[in-house]
DNA sequence: GCTGAAACGCATAACAC
DNA sequence: GTGTTATGCGTTTCAGC
C-alpha cells in the first residue's frame, strides 16, 4: 500500500471501468505493472469488487429514509431476529448497528409516500421486537460517495 | 425499461465489470443488442456510473460513524456553507439533507476514535452554523447494499 | 519490484434482417 | 428492436531486466 496503490484506489472508485490501459497511463505505469497492483488489491480484500451505481428516482425508487430503529428487548436473538428481517426485506439496502438512543439505523429506498407507509406498517409494523421507529425522509442529498 | 433491462441492471450492480459479452450470455442476448440496451441505460443516466468498492476496515479506515447534525439558523446561505464544507472533507462520505429533528446526517469513515475525535473538533467544531451534534458509532453493519 | 512483446479475447460499429 | 461479422484495441502472460 503506497502512494500508487492510493492513485490506483482513488481512480477505479471515481471510475469502476477504467481500462487498465487508461489507469496505467494515469498513474505513469506500464500496462502490466498496473495490472498486478490491482490484482493483488483485488486479493487482499482492499477492492471488494465492483459495482454499477444506479439514479433511485430514474427506477421510480425515488423516496428516500433513513429510519431509527430501537428494540425492546437486547438480547442476541431479538437482534438476529430483526436481521434477518431487514437482509429479506429488499426495499432496506442499509443496515446498520450502531450506539446511542436507538439500536438500528437502516435505509429504505422505495417508490412514494404511500409505498414507505406500506413498509412503516407491513414490515416495521410486524416486528414484535420494534419498539421505536423514527424516520428521517432524504430531501436532498449533497453528498454520497457510496452511492 | 423492460425485464431484460432489469435483468441487465441486476447483473451490474452485482459486478460492475462483467463484460458486455459475458453479460449478453448470461441474459441470453446478443453481445451488439445487449451494448446498446447498456449504452441507453447510461445515456438515460439511470446507471450513473460504475465504481470499486473498497473495504474501510483494509485501509485502515475501520471506525464509521453516522452523525446527526442541526444548524443554529435554517437560512440558504448557512445551508450552502455547510454542504459545501463537508464536500471538502475526505473523511465525509455521505451527506443527507433529511426532514425531522436535526437538519443533516452524514456518514464518516477515520481510522480510529482519536481521529474521529480531531473531525468532531476540527471540522465539526469549526463551523459556526453547527448547533447540534449527535454522533452514532457503527458497531456492525449486517446489510450494506451500497457499500 | 519493473518493462516490453505477443497471443488471445473483447468492445464496438457497420450491416442485414 | 434483433443477430452476424470484422477490425482495432485492451487484457493478459511470459521472458528479460
Amino acid at each position: 500500500m503506497d502512494a500508487i496503490d492510493e492513485k490506483i484506489l482513488r481512480e477505479l472508485v471515481a471510475d469502476g471501468r477504467l481500462t487498465n490501459a487508461e489507469l496505467a497511463q494515469r498513474i505513469a505505469l506500464s500496462p502490466s505493472a498496473c495490472l498486478r497492483r490491482v490484482q493483488e488489491l483485488e486479493r487482499l480484500g482492499v477492492i471488494k469488487g465492483y459495482r454499477a451505481v444506479l439514479d433511485p428516482a430514474r427506477l421510480g425508487q425515488g423516496f428516500v429514509a433513513y429510519v431509527a430503529i430501537g428494540l425492546s428487548r437486547h438480547t442476541l436473538a431479538e437482534q438476529r431476529g430483526f436481521e434477518q428481517a431487514m437482509r429479506d426485506c429488499p426495499v432496506v439496502r442499509e443496515c446498520h448497528n450502531v450506539t446511542g438512543a436507538f439500536e438500528y439505523l437502516i435505509r429504505v429506498e422505495v417508490a412514494d409516500l404511500p409505498a414507505y407507509k406500506r413498509f412503516h406498517a407491513d414490515v416495521l409494523g410486524g416486528l414484535p421486537q420494534v419498539s421505536m421507529i423514527t424516520s428521517y425522509i432524504v430531501m436532498e442529498s449533497p453528498k454520497d460517495e457510496r452511492a
